[in-house]
DNA sequence: TGTACATCAGTGAACGCGCGTTCACTGATGTAC
DNA sequence: TGTACATCAGTGAACGCGCGTTCACTGATGTAC
């Protein structure tokens, strides 16, 4: 069929809702994706996507889903810069800050995308009873993170104490540099300026972290 | 007059708003500051906000730096719990800890007042010719952040270099922290809990700072 | 092979809401003479 | 000491907007026999 036949059924119409979504929200954020705003750019009625999403927060979540395998991505990028083959310790160096600085890098690169990814899940007091584990599955990119610690203990860079709540320390500095560079005060500072910032935080806190 | 008699002139109109907007920030946030919600609340019709602010963002502007005052007074809080007397070195530390703790604190005992308080102020390329530096001033609880850096490097525990881009280390940290535990993930933990994190991510900073 | 029929994925129209803002106005205040 | 008048701080009504959601519906699909 062409693109100019408008069938009734639109053939995948909740993964299409997600697309436009991914693309509204790169440039414009959560904001960007109102329920009318997607069904429109996806050129269906609004109540259409009533059929593939409870309501419009599930449809958010969708996009949002979307935007964390992006922000895995980048932190996944820069992960592989190091040749497999190298030095264990020099790798698992390479590894945690990389993935420190690739989610600042990709919060500075997709603002949008970024404020998506980090959007909450529903609130869990809200069901009754609420089901105990489901979708309680770790966010790939903290996953990264915590792998990238473990791989710091492995190559003896990092005891068992210290690596104790490293996550927390390590997710906090980077994630609150990444708000200060989007929404805060350092919004507007040239972004190889972050960049640099970036680096030295990222290795200030691993520093904290080995005492 | 009496509290009965509604005087056709308010008196402090200008005031009575922000004082409004203080206390519905505390349980709601900046989303329970709408402009129409803020007048009626104080009894006087909506354009009347007009009379006293340019629009719905300098209001909101004007209940932020309250709720900043108030994020700064918590923070001077925990720095004043050691004696002036002190030994320069313990008392500068203490200050720093106290810094970053009492900032996370804040945020976790009043999360809407924290979340009014890092509201940005409004974009600078939007005026035409934007005032050189007026009302650039650094944000107190900023202020408070850099003293205290400074108190670290006159005690000595800080050199010159590593006093460097030290206060984006340290904001960063701190404010992740309370950003994962008022939005993120951590947003549902016992306080109790954070404020232990929130130590060791401070300490941990701060180690990080010394090398 | 063809037809009846349940099922599913959309439509179209409307509801009810609350928002920030603007316009033309009126009631109250205070100052000059 | 009293009065005219400019100024200021409110009112009342309306505009225009877009939102998420619901209701009753119809067009298309595919399966059973």
């Amino acid at each position: 069929m062409t693109s100019e036949t408008r069938p009734y059924h639109h053939g995948d119409l909740r993964s299409a809702l997600v697309q436009a979504g991914v693309q509204l929200a790169r440039s414009g954020g959560a904001q960007a994706l109102g329920l009318r705003e997607l069904t429109r750019q996806v050129g269906v009625t609004p109540n259409a996507a009533y059929r593939h999403f409870a309501d419009h927060r599930a449809l958010l979540l969708a996009v949002a889903l979307e935007a964390q395998e992006h922000l895995a991505e980048e932190m996944r990028k820069q992960m592989n810069t190091i040749r497999d083959d190298a030095d264990p310790a020099d790798r698992a160096l390479h590894r945690l800050r990389a993935v420190g600085t690739g989610y600042i890098h990709f919060a500075l690169a997709e603002p949008g995308w970024f404020e998506l990814a980090i959007l909450n899940p529903p609130e869990r007091g809200d069901e009754a009873a609420p089901p105990p584990s489901i979708d309680d599955r770790v966010p790939v990119p903290f996953q990264l993170l915590l792998d990238a610690l473990d791989e710091m203990v492995t190559a003896g860079l990092l005891t068992a104490a210290q690596r104790e709540n490293a996550e927390w320390a390590c997710w906090s500095t980077v994630h609150g540099l990444a708000d200060l560079a989007t929404r805060g005060p350092l919004r507007h500072q040239d972004p190889k300026v972050i960049d640099r910032l970036a680096g030295h935080v990222v290795d200030t806190v691993i520093q904290g972290l080995r005492g």
